[in-house]
Parts: C-alpha cells; sequence; structure tokens
DNA sequence: TCTGGGGTCCTTCCCCTT
DNA sequence: TCTGAAGGGGAAGGACCC
C-alpha cells in the first residue's frame, strides 16, 4: 500500500485530500511514521523526528497513528491476497509477498501481469485506496519491483534481466542494507550492487560476516530461493514507552517497569502465549540502551512472575541521569503454560496470591483531570448530537476543535467546542468506501 | 535539532558439559 | 588425571525492517 497510514486518514477525511499529512507520535519526542505524498515533496519522510517535520512543512496536518483502522483496512487487502494463493507472507499492515504459482493464478509474464491489475484494481474498489504491485521471479526483487512501481503502479523484472537491472543500483536498494551496511561497503569502494558482485563473496564475509556476507553477494548477483512463508511464529513479544521527559525518581521507574510487565503480559496472554526469557530494556538520557535479561525454568504468564523478574533486572541497571525510554519482553515463548512450582506452592497456601496482583486494563476516560490532548487525538472520530460525524482537528486550552466530514461526504466545515461538551463524543471510524467494511 | 514502537536475525562472549 | 576441542544455551548488543 501507498504511504498507507497517511493514505487512510485522507480518504476518511476529505479536507486532508491533495494535502501534506503526516501521522507519527505527536508527543515532544515523537518520529513520523508515515508522510503523505505531499509532505514527502517537502522533505518529511518516516523515522524523522517530528520536530523537524514541524519546521519542514509547518501547515501539514498532524495526526496520531490508530491502529484498529489501519488493521481493519489491512485484513481487507489481505483477504483480496489470499484469494490469489494459499501462500501469503505479510510483512506488516501494509505489505506481503504471495506466490502467484503455488495459488495457479499465474505461470507466465502475462497471466501476472492480469493478475497484478486485477489486484490493484479490487483494492481500489474494496478500500478506497491505491496499491503497488511489484512482480518478479523472487521474494529479493519483487520487493524492489514494488518499491520502482510506488505510488501506485506496476512493475514486473522480467526473468533473465534482473543482473543488469540490478548492477548500476546503489547497494541501499538491497533488503537488508542499512545506513551501518551501506558505511562499512562505502568505505571499502564499493557503491553499487554490481560492484558487490565483483568484490566477490570472500570480501564480502571477510567485511560483513559470514551470514551477512553470504546473502549479500547472493542477492547481488540475483539469487534468492527463499520460499513464501505463510504462518510465521511470533517470537517475542515486547511494550516499550518513551517518555516526553526523562525519569530521575527510581521509585517511578520501579512502578513504570511493573507497569510494562502488566501491559507485556496482557499481550502475551490475549495471543494465548507464555515465555521463558523476560527482557528489560532501558535507553538512557544520552539515547544509550541496554537490556538485561533473565530466563525461569519454565514459561510463564503470570504477571507476578515477570513484573518480579524485571525488578530483579532493573537492580542491575545504573538509572542515574535519568532514563528516556523503559521496556519489558519475553521471548521463549510456548503456547502452553508450565505452571511455575513457586506460584503453585504460593497459591496452595493462600489461594492464588500469584494472579491476584494483576493490574486491572484501565480506563482513561475515568479519569477527570486528562488533558485535552489526550482525551480528544488529532484525527480522531467523534460524534456531534446537532453536527453530526466529524473528526479532531486540534485541542487544548479547554477547547476542542472539530471538522464535521465523512470518507464519502465533500470537506466540511469547522467548529470548535468546550473540550466537556456533552453533546460531544466519541466516535468509531466510518468505512472509507460506501457500502463496504 | 534530536532521534517511536514492535518485531526479526546475527554476532560475540562466556560458561558449562561432554 | 589433566588438557583441550567442540558445541549448546544464555546474555548483551547491533543492524535492519515497516
Amino acid at each position: 500500500m501507498d504511504a498507507f497510514y497517511a493514505s487512510v486518514e485522507q480518504a476518511s477525511k476529505p479536507s486532508l485530500r491533495g494535502k501534506a499529512v503526516i501521522v507519527g507520535g505527536l508527543g515532544p519526542r515523537g518520529v513520523v511514521a508515515t508522510a503523505s505524498y505531499e509532505a514527502r515533496v517537502l522533505g518529511v519522510h518516516s523515522a524523522m523526528p517530528m520536530s523537524q517535520a514541524r519546521r519542514l512543512a509547518p501547515n501539514a496536518a498532524y495526526l496520531v497513528p490508530r491502529f484498529a483502522l489501519y488493521r481493519s483496512i489491512s485484513d481487507q487487502v489481505m483477504a483480496l491476497l489470499r484469494a490469489l494463493s494459499p501462500l501469503v507472507e505479510p510483512l506488516s499492515l501494509d505489505e506481503a509477498f504471495v506466490d502467484l504459482e503455488a495459488g495457479g493464478t499465474a505461470w507466465d509474464e502475462r497471466s501476472a501481469r492480469l493478475v497484478g491489475a486485477k489486484l490493484r484494481a479490487d483494492i481500489r474498489a474494496v478500500t478506497g485506496l491505491t496499491g503497488s504491485v511489484g512482480l518478479a521471479a523472487s521474494k529479493m526483487l519483487a520487493k524492489i519491483a514494488s518499491e520502482q512501481a510506488k505510488p501506485d503502479g506496476l512493475v514486473v523484472i522480467e526473468p533473465g534481466t534482473e543482473r543488469a537491472m540490478l548492477e548500476p543500483m546503489p547497494v541501499r536498494t538491497l533488503p537488508g542494507v542499512g545506513p551501518a551496511t551501506g558505511d562499512h561497503l562505502r568505505r571499502a569502494g564499493i557503491h553499487t550492487v554490481g560492484e558487490i558482485a565483483e568484490a566477490g563473496e570472500d570480501e564480502l564475509v571477510r567485511l560483513l560476516g559470514k551470514a551477512h556476507g553470504h546473502a549479500l553477494y547472493a542477492m547481488a548477483l540475483a539469487r534468492d530461493d527463499r520460499p513464501v512463508v505463510a504462518e510465521r511464529e511470533t517470537k517475542s513479544v515486547s511494550v516499550e514507552d518513551t517518555y516526553d521527559v526523562d525519569i530521575h525518581d527510581r521509585v517511578r521507574v520501579g512502578t513504570e517497569v511493573a507497569r510494562l510487565a502488566d501491559r507485556c503480559v496482557r499481550r502475551l496472554r490475549g495471543a494465548g502465549l507464555s515465555g521463558r526469557t523476560i527482557v528489560l530494556k532501558v535507553r538512557r538520557y544520552d539515547f544509550s540502551t541496554l537490556t538485561r535479561s533473565e530466563t525461569l525454568r519454565g514459561p510463564t504468564d503470570d504477571p507476578a512472575v515477570v513484573r518480579e523478574a524485571a525488578a530483579r533486572l532493573l537492580d542491575s541497571v545504573d538509572t542515574t541521569g535519568g532514563v528516556r525510554l523503559l521496556g519489558v519482553g519475553v521471548s521463549g515463548l510456548a503456547d502452553y503454560t508450565q505452571e511455575d512450582l513457586f506460584a503453585q506452592a504460593a497459591g496452595d497456601a493462600g489461594e492464588d496470591t500469584a494472579r491476584e496482583g494483576e493490574m486491572p486494563e484501565p480506563a482513561p476516560e475515568a479519569r477527570p483531570e486528562v488533558p485535552a490532548e489526550r482525551r480528544w487525538p488529532a484525527g480522531s472520530d467523534v460524534r456531534h448530537a446537532e453536527y453530526g460525524h466529524g473528526w479532531v482537528q486540534g485541542s487544548g486550552l479547554g477547547r476542542v476543535t472539530v471538522r464535521f466530514e465523512t470518507p464519502v461526504s465533500a470537506p466540511g466545515r469547522v467548529k470548535t467546542f468546550r473540550v466537556d461538551d456533552p453533546a460531544l463524543e466519541a466516535a468509531e471510524p466510518l468505512p472509507l468506501v460506501e457500502g463496504v467494511g
């Protein structure tokens, strides 16, 4: 999908179509998740600090991501892909590999082109959004083709033309070559994919290590026989928070770690999983990041056990100077829980003490003093008793500004209300396309 | 200026066992 | 009995991806 989050927001908010839209964290330490193509023209791109984006595009619309909405649209697109083949490998909410041959839907260039064109039309009809298709003989090449196809296009890499096409491309084109590897190669005088092939396998292994060296050399020769894998098991579950200001108070650090442990366990249980290794992540005031981990005798999904392990790990970390991020994760996953012996003993003595300490899901609306920006996040849907459906354009200082429009209406008018106006309430997103969703 | 959140995979080091 | 090699698991960090 093209500029997925931003495109969804533009589809759901007519007044933003054709405008620079930037989706991401809006706090002082937020970064850009997705920028619309109109914003990219101004130099804004993913992973850029939000403060920098605001300097480059002061008049853009800044919105908080709405993952539940993006997931529901992603589900619609993935269903279209699964109709083409049982072998669909999602990479994220907005990207997937499909093995068309395994689905029997395409066997040569002509049939593949037809399938790709129909898929793009179907995506448009079902979601109202544009998607791009890359068709090639391997995952690596299909990925490169789809990058070239964006936005709103279809690119085929014909068998036999692969190496000639790759040769002049910069090394960063290859998946797996990021800033560090790119630098490494540049220092060795390697700038293009062709130069990777020329350097030879031994030299690459020497430069980048065994796994990376072999893999990169193969890719430079357009060799990639990795299969499309439909079902991939989750290997870890983690949650983390970056704080608007560094936390110095050691007690507060401890309570935050406990909260994160509870949130992590909630996710773990939601997925029907348990795990053996507890990981604590700490990013300090100077952005240095360290992890500490502990492996238990058996897998657990007990919040008290995870909390205690995380607290023990925190004991070994020096947090003087302050922390900007804390995280708790669980890996070594199993899809069952082996009852922890200590918890069992405690349970025999005093009726499941371990489970009792579990924190309930917090209810943010229940707290009266939540700031306006939290109560009415920018971009979220609302309903007004008199004016109907709209979305929050901004809030603060006791006021919330709403634009009244729907995915299928003309661009709407703006009105401002008091944050506690009883006629105003949060609403579910509306379907992007009439009669679908 | 100032760097998210949720993942995966790889490398290196260390310790323990065989 | 001593020594060393080999291998596995765990811990920590780094690179990369969307």
